[in-house]
DNA sequence: CGCGTTCGCCAACGGTTGTTGACCAACGGT
DNA sequence: ACCGTTGGTCAACAACCGTTGGCGAACGCG
């Protein structure tokens, strides 16, 4: 057992391409799509605008490889039903601090097709089935998710990418007591 | 009584003028601010680019004359305290689809330092002000504002930017019963 | 030690962008 | 009817972008 994973073809360049990576994501993060050339990210990485080309075919293609979200969302199933909001919105959190990469796809899917539609895939492949969890009418699961999905990200837009003075200055603990009750809400209320 | 504002010069070209702000609006609302070009709202505009340099200066200049956010917001003075969240969620929704100057405004914002200022410009001078009528402890009107800031604007985000289908398949009355109750507790409810 | 493969840099391409200045035409007060 | 002012077009500039191909050098397997 060398290898933990299958594919690792451990190429020589990959400190290069991590690099790459990183700068990638700090770039698009702090500039979004359009603003994030391949020149300056090359320039963080300490290489030529060429390579990032070889490695990664092109702008698209490089940012379909930075922006890889797990939100490594935890197993509803074993909490308290009246858990789930305070829990979602206390990861949520931890998550979004803990890298920039969900900043990064924030900022470019307000402005850009392909990373709006990669955000809808993280919400569909990784909310959706939380939700299932813990909601009542499966009918309503959508809806509910979606909910969520609409304070989360509002909060995260207000806080990390527009920076309003209030809502960077409310400590984790005053929004996870802000926001659980809402979350869990939308989860689990029996009534719209 | 020929002029409603003491400043009407009455420009022979202000025909020409709203339009390039027509045109701006749109493409800002569609593109953001770095892929709607000059070029394309001249054309769209049906004028020459030079044009839109001559009567706004700069790009900076035509994003700043159009988007131009008024949010009208009602008096929450005569209104029973309990309906403070409903009437807020109503309004917002109708002045968001009632035209596009809020979408392009959060699309720029998103991506673009002086967008995203322009955004806490609204929020102070607009939100700020009606909070200030309903909210309990004066000391904590920044964040209660803020914190109904983020659930309008994510639910803006999601529906209007990013467009994840089940925000979009909500009728606005859904909206209504779902935010209503989170900005009213964000707004008068006594406990964090 | 050879030699193919990988890594990296350099220079350039075609295209697009914001912006500018010269130039023409239509207006409108006197 | 004149002529300054205004509305508008055209062509071009300099800068920047994503992208490409060629060339040298370092690596690593035989």
């Amino acid at each position: 057992m060398v290898d933990s994973k299958p594919t690792a073809p451990s190429r020589r360049s990959d400190a290069t391409r991590a690099a790459i990576l990183d700068a990638a994501r700090e770039r698009f993060a702090a500039d979004g799509y359009e603003r994030a050339t391949i020149r300056a990210v090359a320039r963080d990485a300490g290489i030529d605008p060429s390579m990032v080309m070889r490695y990664y075919g092109s702008k698209e293609g490089l940012f379909a490889a930075a922006v890889a979200v797990d939100l490594k969302l935890p197993d509803l199933g074993p909490l308290p039903r009246e858990e789930v909001g305070s829990a979602l919105v206390t990861h949520f959190l931890a998550v979004w601090e803990e890298n920039e990469v969900l900043t990064a796809l924030l900022r470019v899917g307000a402005s850009n097709q392909a990373g709006a539609e990669r955000m809808q895939g993280v919400f569909q492949d990784q909310l959706l089935p939380v939700a299932q969890q813990v909601c009542p009418d499966p009918e309503q699961i959508p809806a509910r998710a979606a909910l969520t999905a609409t304070q989360m990200l509002g909060m995260a837009l207000a806080r990390y990418v527009l920076r309003f003075p209030p809502a960077v200055a409310l400590s984790r603990q005053e929004i996870v007591a802000w926001l659980a009750p809402t979350v869990q809400r939308y989860l689990t209320a029996p009534n719209p």
